[in-house]
RNA sequence: GGCGAAUUAGCUCAGCGGUUAGAGCAGCGGAAUCAUAAUCCGUUGGUCCGGGGUUCAAAUCCCUGAUUCGCCA
């Protein structure tokens, strides 16, 4: 019996590109995914943005354009480093990291509103909705309640200023926000006020709910080992009341879903919807479909599966709030949360200044091969919720030794000799010959290890079988039987045993290696593997395509290259490398002499200060360090796409003999750079501006030539 | 501050009460030259974080200290 399961990664926010961090469980679940479709299980695999809350207001606001327009853009950008975007997908000729989601959605969509607002009222109607008054920091200038990380004050202890409310950066200490001395909105600058307002409770402390998730918890598989202690610290022993009820709306202004009941007076609170939206995605890829029963996936009593992936950071919404509204409003609880640990990179927090916080996208357009980086994680990912590094040394050394050393090397040792001397024609197995014998009975083993995320060790033993095909080619020498009269069938025999092994190696490896697989099956003229397949072999008389390069090595220089572009998105982390495509976009200028280059005196500048200049629209005023007495004032069009508290203190560069301009505002003793879209393109418009910067070790007054 | 996890060869990790602690990579020495997308054979290398204990036996269990990382307050 097929299995029939729903897997899903959790959805990530809609207001930041995707990084090699998150890729981590993109890919995780990518591989498990892709192995079960191999074993003929109906997997149905669908993710979504998640686009609601207060940053994504706040952050669509300082961009001045709509949280519809910001999301629609981070979607494209998502879809585009999951899987190469939509049209390639509709190509069928999937880019990105090869992320295979059945469906890719998003949490702003009338379906996800739709199950939203069902389990609200069966919610209600069981009387696990609560209410009463909150008392919160209230913007009034920007007449908005703050969430804690937009409040920063004084420390209490040390006087450091700054500093969240929670705990000081400088001395240590943690506080309470209200603490804080000449608390401040990050948002406006105004000093926040207390204010009280009604909010709505999921009773998650109601006896219910406390015993439900006691049981639910401890169900064996649900939860990893790990994952269900950290359950039962949360829960504590029976009689101690530990949870508390759950603050699920926000009042407006809001970017979400109204609250029904309210008239519009209060929302949903992001992280009620987030989760509710993997089902909002299923239905609607079901609904194209046509042909999936969504309540067979979403209800109790089913045989269906229903599988999330998620990161540590996030067990407690997954293991707590979500069961436990799911089964009080009459829905199906999830089958497994498999939950998995952060990234570090050479053994660190991945850091914007070391240049390791790398993008999915300046991955490749690095040129790297989001293979490699799939096989690098499979070989050190397990089930658990250790957190793994990335150490690119590492990563360079195993992906070289493992995928082009041991394993496309016997592809490219046998076929040379199959195709000039045979004509492409194989002859069936040796019977004699163990190896493939060995190599297929291997299957049910790594079947094993993948289905139990063991994919470190999975890889560990399908290299152990390359390792093995190796020597098998070494002993046998096809180099010198070709040189034998009278060995040809011998040869012949050998390097078809070898292309054999080979494709066995690929089969294996094809949940972590899926566009190599597709390329093998081209190039050994065979129909897309399943996993069954293992139990088959290429039969006497089958032809085989020529061979072409499968795959190169990485060249440690293109990681110092990798670096380097992620130090450069330095000071805009939240757009890096969007550059390219506006290159190609605008058509090149005239040429100049070198003497008219050095007519315009670049320099390094630090902004010191920068402010917004009431009654402009566009423009900042900023105060620039270029190595002169005086600072320089310079009034820039740039405030579309830059918050003043953002750019205080750092680098970048300016025309420093531009003529004084008198503007409506003051004069400006210059200009700062900056890259956009060239005017025409309307959908270019919208991607903004990138304020240039230099790399690190620059001071201000250093001439640019 | 409380709770928890981690600390094993240069690097990445496995082993989690039982022969002299393992693998891959790197290093070193050979061989080979089908594969410039390289392999094969051999080999160096470890107070298993420090200290104490339990045991016939400890990298593995217990206590304690250090460092790192989480969660909570």
């Amino acid at each position: 019996m097929p299995r029939r399961i729903l897997v899903t990664s959790a959805l990530p926010y809609a207001n930041g590109a995707i990084h090699l961090g998150h890729l981590v469980e993109y890919i995780q679940t990518d591989i498990w995914v892709r192995f079960q479709k191999m074993q003929g299980h109906e997997v149905h695999y669908v993710g979504a943005d998640d686009t609601h809350g207060t940053p994504i207001m706040l952050r669509a606001e300082q961009e001045g354009i709509t949280p519809e327009q910001l999301i629609e853009r981070v979607y494209r950008e998502h879809t585009r480093d999951f899987f190469g975007g939509l049209e390639a997908l509709a190509k069928g000729e999937p880019g990105g990291f090869l992320i295979g989601f059945d469906h890719y959605y998003s949490t702003h969509s009338p379906e996800n509103r739709a199950y939203c607002e069902e389990i609200y009222r069966a919610l209600e109607a069981k009387g696990l909705i609560a209410r009463r008054s909150v008392e919160q920091f209230y913007d009034p200038v920007k007449q908005l309640f703050l969430p804690d990380r937009y409040i920063k004050g004084e420390c209490p202890k040390c006087g450091a200023k700054d500093q969240y409310g929670d705990n000081c950066e400088v001395c240590g200490a943690s506080y309470a926000p209200t603490e804080l001395k000449n608390a401040y909105s990050t948002v406006s600058g105004a000093a926040p006020v207390r204010k009280t307002s009604e909010h709505y409770f999921f009773r998650l402390s109601s006896p219910e709910c406390v015993n439900f998730l006691r049981r639910w918890t401890r169900e064996p598989g649900r939860l990893q080992p790990e994952a269900a202690n950290k359950m039962q610290e949360w829960l504590g022993e029976p009689g101690e009341e530990k949870l508390s009820d759950w603050d699920i709306s926000r009042d407006p202004p809001y970017f979400g879903f109204p609250i029904p009941g309210t008239d519009g007076q209060k929302y949903f609170y992001v992280w009620l919807d987030a989760p509710v939206g993997y089902f909002g995605s299923f239905a609607n890829y079901a609904a194209k479909r046509g042909d999936i029963d969504v309540d067979a996936f979403l209800r109790p009593g089913q045989d269906t599966e229903l599988v999330h992936f998620i990161g540590k950071d996030i067990v407690y919404f997954h293991a707590l709030f979500w069961p436990a509204m799911l089964e009080h409003a009459g829905y199906r609880t999830p089958t497994k949360i498999f939950a998995h640990g952060f990234l570090t990179v050479n053994g660190e927090k991945m850091s914007k200044s070391r240049g390791t916080f790398i993008t999915a996208e300046s991955y490749l357009a690095q040129g790297l091969n989001p293979e490699w980086l799939r096989y690098y994680y499979a070989a050190k990912l397990g089930p658990t919720m250790e957190d793994i590094d990335l150490n690119l040394d590492d990563f360079v050394a195993r992906v070289n030794s493992d995928l082009v050393g041991k394993f496309v090397n016997i592809a490219s040792r046998a076929a040379g000799f199959i195709n000039k001397r045979f004509d492409g024609r194989l002859l069936g197995p040796d019977p004699g010959n163990p190896l493939l014998p060995s190599m297929q009975a291997a299957a049910a083993d790594i079947a094993a290890l993948y289905e139990a995320r063991e994919y470190g060790k999975a890889m560990r033993e399908i290299m152990a079988l390359a390792d093995a095909a190796n020597v098998f080619v070494d002993q046998n020498k096809p180099w010198e039987l070709a040189k034998q009269a009278g060995m040809e069938t011998r040869l012949q025999q050998v390097c078809s045993d070898a292309l054999n092994a080979f494709r066995l190696l690929t089969l294996y490896l094809k949940p972590v290696l899926p566009r190599l697989a597709k390329q093998v099956e081209a190039f050994l003229n065979i129909e897309p593997m399943q996993w069954a397949d293992a139990q088959r072999l290429l039969p006497a008389g089958h032809r085989i395509n020529a061979y072409q390069h499968l795959m190169t090595r990485i060249d440690p220089k293109q990681i110092d290259a990798l670096i380097a572009a992620n130090k450069e998105s330095l000071q805009t982390p939240e757009k890096p490398a969007a550059a390219n495509a506006a290159g190609a976009a605008s058509a090149k200028s005239d040429t100049i002499s070198i003497d008219d280059f050095a007519k315009v005196d670049l320099r390094v500048a630090r902004i010191l200060k920068a402010e917004h200049v009431e009654g402009a629209d566009k423009l900042l005023k900023l105060t620039l360090d270029v190595g002169e007495e005086r600072p320089r004032t310079v009034f820039a069009g740039i405030k579309s796409a830059y918050d003043p508290a953002r750019l205080e203190g750092r680098l970048t560069v300016m025309v420093a003999n531009l003529a004084p301009r008198k503007m409506k505002f003051g004069v400006s003793e210059g200009m700062v750079l900056a890259a956009s879209f060239d005017g025409g393109d309307k959908a270019a418009q919208k991607t903004g501006l990138y304020l240039l910067s230099p790399d690190e070790g620059a001071e201000p007054g250093m001439r640019i030539k």
